[in-house]
DNA sequence: ATAGGGCCTACAGCAGGTAGAGGTTCAAGG
DNA sequence: CCTTGAACCTCTACCTGCTGTAGGCCCTAT
Protein backbone atom coordinates (compact mmCIF):
# COMPACT_ATOMS: atom_id res chain seq x y z
CA UNK A 1 0.00 0.00 0.00
CA UNK A 2 1.47 3.48 -1.37
CA UNK A 3 0.55 6.81 0.36
CA UNK A 4 -0.16 9.52 -2.17
CA UNK A 5 3.22 11.02 -1.48
CA UNK A 6 4.85 7.55 -2.75
CA UNK A 7 3.06 7.60 -6.15
CA UNK A 8 4.17 11.22 -6.56
CA UNK A 9 7.55 10.64 -5.40
CA UNK A 10 8.08 8.02 -7.91
CA UNK A 11 6.45 9.06 -10.92
CA UNK A 12 8.09 12.60 -10.56
CA UNK A 13 4.00 13.86 -10.28
CA UNK A 14 2.74 16.35 -8.04
CA UNK A 15 0.33 15.34 -5.46
CA UNK A 16 -2.45 17.40 -6.97
CA UNK A 17 -1.91 16.56 -10.19
CA UNK A 18 -2.79 13.07 -9.10
CA UNK A 19 -5.93 14.11 -7.42
CA UNK A 20 -7.08 15.72 -10.50
CA UNK A 21 -6.34 12.93 -12.31
CA UNK A 22 -8.54 11.17 -9.82
CA UNK A 23 -10.79 14.09 -10.29
CA UNK A 24 -11.44 13.51 -14.11
CA UNK A 25 -11.67 10.08 -14.13
CA UNK A 26 -8.68 9.15 -15.37
CA UNK A 27 -7.35 7.46 -12.22
CA UNK A 28 -9.81 5.17 -9.99
CA UNK A 29 -11.10 5.98 -7.01
CA UNK A 30 -8.44 4.62 -4.37
CA UNK A 31 -9.34 3.14 -0.49
CA UNK A 32 -8.97 5.15 1.89
CA UNK A 33 -7.26 4.68 5.12
CA UNK A 34 -9.06 4.59 8.48
CA UNK A 35 -8.58 8.35 8.67
CA UNK A 36 -9.37 9.52 5.15
CA UNK A 37 -5.86 9.29 3.59
CA UNK A 38 -5.41 7.48 0.22
CA UNK A 39 -3.93 4.43 -0.59
CA UNK A 40 -2.56 3.11 -3.45
CA UNK A 41 -1.87 -0.76 -4.90
CA UNK A 42 1.03 -1.48 -7.22
CA UNK A 43 -1.47 -1.27 -10.02
CA UNK A 44 -2.30 2.17 -9.74
CA UNK A 45 1.72 3.30 -9.45
CA UNK A 46 1.55 1.42 -13.07
CA UNK A 47 -1.27 3.43 -14.05
CA UNK A 48 -0.13 6.85 -13.51
CA UNK A 49 3.40 5.88 -14.71
CA UNK A 50 1.39 5.33 -18.12
CA UNK A 51 -0.48 8.28 -18.03
CA UNK A 52 2.58 10.82 -16.96
CA UNK A 53 4.67 8.71 -20.07
CA UNK A 54 1.84 9.33 -22.72
CA UNK A 55 1.37 13.05 -20.87
CA UNK A 56 5.18 13.65 -21.66
CA UNK A 57 4.87 12.24 -25.09
CA UNK A 58 2.67 14.82 -25.61
CA UNK A 59 -0.90 12.41 -25.92
CA UNK A 60 -4.18 15.05 -24.58
CA UNK A 61 -5.50 13.63 -22.04
CA UNK A 62 -8.58 12.34 -23.85
CA UNK A 63 -6.13 9.88 -25.63
CA UNK A 64 -4.64 8.68 -22.98
CA UNK A 65 -8.24 7.83 -21.41
CA UNK A 66 -8.85 5.96 -24.54
CA UNK A 67 -5.02 4.27 -24.70
CA UNK A 68 -5.92 3.03 -20.89
CA UNK A 69 -9.11 1.91 -21.72
CA UNK A 70 -7.74 -0.69 -24.60
CA UNK A 71 -4.40 -1.33 -22.25
CA UNK A 72 -8.04 -2.96 -20.35
CA UNK A 73 -8.91 -5.22 -22.66
CA UNK A 74 -5.92 -6.96 -23.93
CA UNK A 75 -8.14 -9.02 -26.47
CA UNK A 76 -8.66 -6.21 -28.40
CA UNK A 77 -6.94 -5.63 -32.01
CA UNK A 78 -3.69 -3.28 -31.60
CA UNK A 79 -5.00 -1.46 -34.89
CA UNK A 80 -6.86 1.36 -32.69
CA UNK A 81 -3.80 1.72 -30.24
CA UNK A 82 -2.11 2.23 -33.76
CA UNK A 83 -4.31 5.01 -35.20
CA UNK A 84 -4.05 7.30 -31.76
CA UNK A 85 -0.84 6.76 -31.59
CA UNK A 86 -0.27 7.88 -35.29
CA UNK A 87 -2.67 10.49 -34.84
CA UNK A 88 -0.61 12.05 -32.38
CA UNK A 89 2.17 11.65 -34.56
CA UNK A 90 1.05 13.86 -37.35
CA UNK A 91 0.07 16.57 -34.83
CA UNK A 92 3.39 16.51 -33.60
CA UNK A 93 4.58 16.77 -37.17
CA UNK A 94 2.28 19.85 -37.91
CA UNK A 95 3.47 21.67 -34.59
CA UNK A 96 7.12 21.06 -35.93
CA UNK A 97 6.13 22.57 -39.42
CA UNK A 98 4.33 25.38 -38.11
CA UNK A 99 7.26 26.28 -35.64
CA UNK A 100 9.71 26.11 -37.93
CA UNK A 101 7.88 28.53 -40.26
CA UNK A 102 8.02 30.85 -37.09
CA UNK A 103 11.82 30.76 -36.68
CA UNK A 104 12.40 31.29 -39.97
CA UNK A 105 10.65 34.48 -39.68
CA UNK A 106 11.60 35.31 -36.29
CA UNK A 107 15.46 34.57 -38.01
CA UNK A 108 15.15 37.14 -40.79
CA UNK A 109 13.01 39.79 -38.31
CA UNK A 110 15.85 39.94 -36.06
CA UNK A 111 19.09 39.31 -38.27
CA UNK A 112 18.03 42.35 -40.30
CA UNK A 113 17.27 44.61 -37.23
CA UNK A 114 20.60 46.85 -37.61
CA UNK A 115 18.82 50.06 -36.73
CA UNK A 116 19.33 52.30 -33.41
CA UNK A 117 16.19 53.28 -32.27
CA UNK A 118 12.64 52.19 -32.06
CA UNK A 119 11.98 54.46 -35.35
CA UNK A 120 14.01 52.50 -37.61
CA UNK A 121 13.14 48.91 -36.21
CA UNK A 122 13.11 46.13 -38.43
CA UNK A 123 11.50 43.99 -35.68
CA UNK A 124 8.66 46.65 -35.25
CA UNK A 125 8.05 46.91 -39.04
CA UNK A 126 7.74 43.78 -39.79
CA UNK A 127 5.08 43.17 -36.87
CA UNK A 128 3.51 46.36 -37.90
CA UNK A 129 3.43 44.99 -41.51
CA UNK A 130 2.20 41.68 -42.37
CA UNK A 131 3.13 41.82 -45.85
CA UNK A 132 6.82 42.19 -44.83
CA UNK A 133 6.08 38.28 -44.01
CA UNK A 134 7.63 35.53 -46.68
CA UNK A 135 5.58 33.17 -45.40
CA UNK A 136 1.98 32.90 -44.88
CA UNK A 137 1.79 31.77 -40.80
CA UNK A 138 -2.15 32.52 -40.52
CA UNK A 139 -1.99 29.51 -37.87
CA UNK A 140 -1.68 31.25 -34.46
CA UNK A 141 1.52 30.20 -32.02
CA UNK A 142 0.78 26.69 -31.04
CA UNK B 1 -14.98 55.08 -37.79
CA UNK B 2 -14.97 51.33 -37.95
CA UNK B 3 -17.90 48.83 -35.57
CA UNK B 4 -15.85 46.26 -33.70
CA UNK B 5 -17.23 43.93 -36.43
CA UNK B 6 -15.19 45.60 -39.33
CA UNK B 7 -12.12 45.60 -36.77
CA UNK B 8 -12.94 41.06 -36.35
CA UNK B 9 -13.21 41.14 -40.33
CA UNK B 10 -10.07 43.09 -41.28
CA UNK B 11 -8.07 41.33 -38.88
CA UNK B 12 -9.53 37.87 -38.66
CA UNK B 13 -10.09 38.40 -34.98
CA UNK B 14 -12.91 37.37 -32.85
CA UNK B 15 -15.26 39.97 -31.79
CA UNK B 16 -14.91 38.30 -28.62
CA UNK B 17 -11.54 38.33 -28.56
CA UNK B 18 -11.00 41.70 -29.11
CA UNK B 19 -12.99 42.30 -26.10
CA UNK B 20 -10.63 39.99 -24.13
CA UNK B 21 -8.00 42.52 -25.22
CA UNK B 22 -9.09 45.65 -24.21
CA UNK B 23 -10.60 43.49 -20.72
CA UNK B 24 -7.12 42.76 -20.18
CA UNK B 25 -5.59 46.04 -21.39
CA UNK B 26 -3.40 45.11 -24.77
CA UNK B 27 -6.27 47.25 -26.75
CA UNK B 28 -7.69 50.89 -25.09
CA UNK B 29 -11.40 51.51 -24.71
CA UNK B 30 -12.59 53.31 -27.84
CA UNK B 31 -14.89 55.55 -28.09
CA UNK B 32 -18.66 54.73 -28.11
CA UNK B 33 -21.86 55.29 -30.53
CA UNK B 34 -24.72 57.25 -28.43
CA UNK B 35 -26.58 53.42 -27.95
CA UNK B 36 -23.11 52.31 -26.73
CA UNK B 37 -21.53 50.34 -29.20
CA UNK B 38 -17.32 50.63 -29.77
CA UNK B 39 -16.37 52.62 -32.57
CA UNK B 40 -12.86 52.74 -33.51
CA UNK B 41 -10.19 54.89 -35.09
CA UNK B 42 -7.86 53.52 -37.86
CA UNK B 43 -5.29 53.29 -35.34
CA UNK B 44 -6.93 50.84 -33.47
CA UNK B 45 -7.23 48.81 -36.80
CA UNK B 46 -3.32 49.19 -36.96
CA UNK B 47 -3.21 48.15 -33.37
CA UNK B 48 -5.04 45.69 -33.29
CA UNK B 49 -3.43 44.29 -36.46
CA UNK B 50 0.08 44.20 -34.53
CA UNK B 51 -1.39 42.23 -31.81
CA UNK B 52 -2.36 39.32 -34.67
CA UNK B 53 0.26 39.65 -36.35
CA UNK B 54 2.67 38.89 -33.35
CA UNK B 55 0.75 36.36 -31.76
CA UNK B 56 0.83 34.99 -35.33
CA UNK B 57 4.54 34.66 -34.37
CA UNK B 58 4.18 32.92 -31.25
CA UNK B 59 4.75 36.32 -28.82
CA UNK B 60 2.98 35.74 -25.80
CA UNK B 61 0.61 38.32 -24.68
CA UNK B 62 2.95 40.07 -22.06
CA UNK B 63 5.87 40.07 -24.52
CA UNK B 64 3.27 41.93 -27.25
CA UNK B 65 2.69 44.36 -24.22
CA UNK B 66 6.18 45.74 -24.35
CA UNK B 67 6.58 45.93 -28.00
CA UNK B 68 3.48 47.46 -28.41
CA UNK B 69 5.18 50.12 -25.85
CA UNK B 70 8.32 50.69 -27.47
CA UNK B 71 6.45 50.84 -30.54
CA UNK B 72 4.90 53.67 -29.02
CA UNK B 73 7.82 55.74 -28.21
CA UNK B 74 10.02 55.86 -31.32
CA UNK B 75 12.79 57.40 -29.73
CA UNK B 76 14.19 54.83 -27.84
CA UNK B 77 16.96 52.41 -28.61
CA UNK B 78 16.06 49.23 -30.36
CA UNK B 79 17.84 46.84 -28.34
CA UNK B 80 15.12 46.19 -26.31
CA UNK B 81 12.48 44.96 -29.58
CA UNK B 82 15.38 42.86 -30.68
CA UNK B 83 16.07 41.05 -27.30
CA UNK B 84 12.36 40.02 -27.15
CA UNK B 85 12.18 38.90 -30.41
CA UNK B 86 15.27 37.01 -29.60
CA UNK B 87 14.12 35.40 -26.63
CA UNK B 88 10.96 34.33 -28.86
CA UNK B 89 12.93 32.86 -31.60
CA UNK B 90 15.00 30.99 -28.34
CA UNK B 91 11.43 29.72 -27.43
CA UNK B 92 10.68 28.52 -30.61
CA UNK B 93 13.64 26.71 -31.10
CA UNK B 94 13.67 24.97 -27.99
CA UNK B 95 10.15 23.87 -28.51
CA UNK B 96 11.00 22.79 -32.20
CA UNK B 97 13.56 20.49 -30.35
CA UNK B 98 11.82 19.41 -28.04
CA UNK B 99 9.15 18.09 -30.50
CA UNK B 100 12.04 16.54 -32.61
CA UNK B 101 12.03 14.17 -29.79
CA UNK B 102 8.86 13.64 -29.53
CA UNK B 103 8.18 13.10 -33.51
CA UNK B 104 11.38 10.40 -33.38
CA UNK B 105 10.20 8.45 -30.53
CA UNK B 106 6.47 8.24 -31.48
CA UNK B 107 7.62 7.47 -34.71
CA UNK B 108 9.49 4.51 -33.88
CA UNK B 109 6.51 3.24 -31.27
CA UNK B 110 4.33 3.46 -34.48
CA UNK B 111 6.69 1.86 -36.80
CA UNK B 112 7.35 -1.17 -34.15
CA UNK B 113 4.28 -1.96 -33.77
CA UNK B 114 2.89 -5.28 -36.27
CA UNK B 115 1.13 -7.36 -33.52
CA UNK B 116 -2.56 -7.91 -33.64
CA UNK B 117 -3.71 -7.74 -30.43
CA UNK B 118 -3.70 -5.29 -27.83
CA UNK B 119 -1.57 -7.83 -25.56
CA UNK B 120 1.30 -7.98 -27.79
CA UNK B 121 1.11 -3.80 -28.82
CA UNK B 122 4.36 -1.95 -28.99
CA UNK B 123 2.86 1.10 -28.80
CA UNK B 124 0.74 0.27 -25.68
CA UNK B 125 4.10 -1.35 -23.98
CA UNK B 126 6.50 1.44 -24.94
CA UNK B 127 4.16 3.50 -22.82
CA UNK B 128 3.76 1.37 -19.91
CA UNK B 129 7.64 1.24 -19.78
CA UNK B 130 9.66 4.23 -20.49
CA UNK B 131 12.60 1.95 -20.07
CA UNK B 132 12.12 1.19 -23.49
CA UNK B 133 12.57 5.04 -24.87
CA UNK B 134 15.74 5.97 -26.18
CA UNK B 135 15.71 9.49 -25.46
CA UNK B 136 14.88 10.97 -22.06
CA UNK B 137 12.21 12.95 -22.89
CA UNK B 138 11.03 14.33 -18.98
CA UNK B 139 9.55 17.69 -20.49
CA UNK B 140 6.03 17.69 -20.48
CA UNK B 141 4.38 17.87 -24.24
CA UNK B 142 4.25 21.46 -25.19
C1' DA C 1 1.81 12.98 24.67
C1' DT C 2 3.39 15.89 21.37
C1' DA C 3 5.67 17.70 17.35
C1' DG C 4 5.73 18.33 12.64
C1' DG C 5 5.49 16.43 8.45
C1' DG C 6 2.10 14.69 5.20
C1' DC C 7 -2.49 14.41 4.12
C1' DC C 8 -7.48 16.25 3.44
C1' DT C 9 -11.20 19.39 0.94
C1' DA C 10 -12.44 23.34 -1.55
C1' DC C 11 -11.69 26.95 -4.23
C1' DA C 12 -9.07 30.41 -7.17
C1' DG C 13 -6.03 31.21 -10.82
C1' DC C 14 -2.67 30.75 -15.01
C1' DA C 15 -2.71 31.42 -20.75
C1' DG C 16 -5.49 32.73 -24.35
C1' DG C 17 -9.20 32.67 -25.58
C1' DT C 18 -14.35 30.54 -27.04
C1' DA C 19 -19.39 29.89 -26.44
C1' DG C 20 -23.88 31.04 -24.99
C1' DA C 21 -27.89 33.53 -22.78
C1' DG C 22 -30.65 37.29 -22.85
C1' DG C 23 -31.20 41.80 -24.17
C1' DT C 24 -30.29 46.38 -27.09
C1' DT C 25 -28.99 49.12 -31.27
C1' DC C 26 -28.42 50.24 -35.97
C1' DA C 27 -29.27 50.74 -40.80
C1' DA C 28 -31.70 49.34 -44.83
C1' DG C 29 -35.98 48.22 -47.20
C1' DG C 30 -40.93 48.92 -47.59
C1' DC D 1 -41.87 56.43 -40.39
C1' DC D 2 -41.69 51.73 -39.10
C1' DT D 3 -40.19 47.23 -39.06
C1' DT D 4 -36.94 43.67 -39.43
C1' DG D 5 -32.98 41.16 -38.47
C1' DA D 6 -28.06 41.28 -38.32
C1' DA D 7 -24.81 43.03 -35.40
C1' DC D 8 -23.87 44.74 -31.11
C1' DC D 9 -23.99 44.80 -25.73
C1' DT D 10 -22.82 42.58 -20.85
C1' DC D 11 -22.17 38.70 -18.09
C1' DT D 12 -21.00 34.32 -17.07
C1' DA D 13 -19.16 29.88 -17.70
C1' DC D 14 -16.10 26.77 -20.05
C1' DC D 15 -11.81 24.81 -22.41
C1' DT D 16 -6.72 22.15 -21.30
C1' DG D 17 -3.82 20.67 -17.84
C1' DC D 18 -2.65 21.60 -14.24
C1' DT D 19 -0.77 24.63 -9.82
C1' DG D 20 -1.23 27.17 -5.50
C1' DT D 21 -3.33 28.51 -1.24
C1' DA D 22 -6.14 28.37 3.10
C1' DG D 23 -7.51 26.13 6.90
C1' DG D 24 -7.71 22.03 9.06
C1' DC D 25 -6.96 16.77 10.12
C1' DC D 26 -3.92 12.37 10.35
C1' DC D 27 0.02 9.56 11.41
C1' DT D 28 4.06 8.14 13.18
C1' DA D 29 8.40 8.71 15.57
C1' DT D 30 10.29 10.12 19.72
Amino acid sequence: MHTIGTLSARTGTKVQTIRYYEQIGLMREPGRSSGGQRRYHEADLDRLAFIRHSRQLGFPLDAIRELLDLSDSPSRPCAEADSIARRQLRQVELRIARLQALRKELKRMVAECDGDSVAECRVLEVLRDHSECLTEHEEIGA
